[in-house]
DNA sequence: GGCGGGCGTTAGAACGGCGTTAAGGCGGTG
DNA sequence: CACCGCCTTAACGCCGTTCTAACGCCCGCC
């Protein structure tokens, strides 16, 4: 789950956030100034922080700086002030974005959600595991016993279809469909000639298969 | 240098803009329409994007999707609408900014400044080493046998992208996107003789390839 | 117990894709 | 203006993939 800190000293702007972010499913603290912001920050490790300028405690540079010593964390600043050296300050010393007040709802939840999304890693390898061989679907990838294993086009284009319906059946029409397109439901010599590669080629007793199973009548299922 | 593209019809807004980031060490490209955009971004490989709403050809929307298909690089969107549906769809179909028109020069330059910050990759060892050469990514050099190895710009693209993704499989349509742009994504003649070009040049035995490596009908995959 | 349909397995032939080379064209440089 | 790299393009031969057909097996059904 997404963590968002809002630090913000008006009651009513807080609460505002709390019911609109806890509403899209994000997990929400609050500081009501920059010094417990601070200790926030670093104790909660948040994913994003929304941060009022004008506290209380401390000037909202100084704040920002306090952050950027050890954390890149996106920060969307909400201001009143619309004077643009005071935006280009803002920025420039670590800020992500700059909003002024009023604020529509709508949009700050947008820019929320850029800064998030761009902070995120650029994307896990999808890898299925077996005990008999590995598939990363990212990298087009199997291996089997510490080598990989070289498959073509078409298989693995089922191998992928297959993975992907993990425990589940996936019909021969849906195979033929996905694989070979809308007019191609009747081959089904096809999947008998493809699955035998692929059980050649990545199970360990191609005749007794344990992961790329046939139902009999229905379709094919991997389990891992 | 950071190079920056900016895609707009207006040529007083492009000259504008070109001027003040020329003057602050900016590298400039400028596309007047949505297609010149993509295909400059896929050939230049700008460190960011200032992207105008409603060009002659196409959607904005467009435009960032037809970027984000094989880009992270930051977009920073300019638009005369200040409607908050209009900078909520736009930043939710993957631009990192938004900015209404008028627009102030040093708020725009500040924004950009703070996502080309953002952006910037934490200072990676870009070295990589294989049995028989070695790539250096941040010098651009390819070293082989303890002699720097001459690569011309485009076998250099095509090595870099594939080093970017070693051990991943790299499609013909992407590397020809990032190589060549979008509009060559059926050009694989040039794969066949860039490729040939760099087993020549970097593998120990060109015709028994170690690192280069094809996987017929799918792509090429870079092992180390 | 014979029969037929579905599935697994194998091999070969046709096709398209790939590696390789070299020549032409283009732009940049001295 | 001539030269030189680099990119593009085309031609050719080879190799891998896909398709197709044939055969054997198992199982349920008549």
């Amino acid at each position: 789950m997404t963590r968002v800190l809002v630090v913000d000293d008006e009651p009513q702007i807080v609460r505002a956030l709390r019911i609109n972010l806890r509403a899209r499913g994000y997990e929400v603290d609050a500081a009501p100034d920059g010094r417990t912001a601070l200790d926030l920050a670093a104790r909660r490790h948040p994913d994003v922080i929304v941060l009022d300028l004008g506290l209380p405690d401390m000037e909202g540079a100084e704040v920002i700086k306090g952050l950027r010593g050890w954390t890149s964390v996106p920060i969307i600043v909400l201001s009143a002030r619309h004077a643009s050296e005071e935006k280009v300050e803002t920025l420039d010393v670590g800020a992500d974005d700059y909003v002024t007040k009023p604020f529509g709802m709508d949009e700050l939840l947008a820019r929320l959600r850029a800064a998030v999304r761009r902070a995120a890693p650029p994307e896990e390898d999808a890898v299925v595991v077996t005990d008999d061989f590995t598939v990363d679907l990212a990298a087009k990838k199997a291996v089997r016993d510490g080598a990989d294993v070289r498959l073509t086009p078409t298989e693995w284009h089922v191998l992928e279809v297959l993975v992907r319906n993990a425990g589940r059946l996936v019909s021969q029409q849906q195979l033929l469909r996905e694989v070979w397109g809308p007019s191609y439901e009747n081959e089904t010599g096809y999947l008998r000639v493809y699955l035998a590669q692929l059980r050649r080629k990545l199970e360990k007793d191609p005749s007794r298969p344990r992961h790329l199973i046939t139902e009999p009548g229905m379709g094919y299922r991997f389990e891992r």
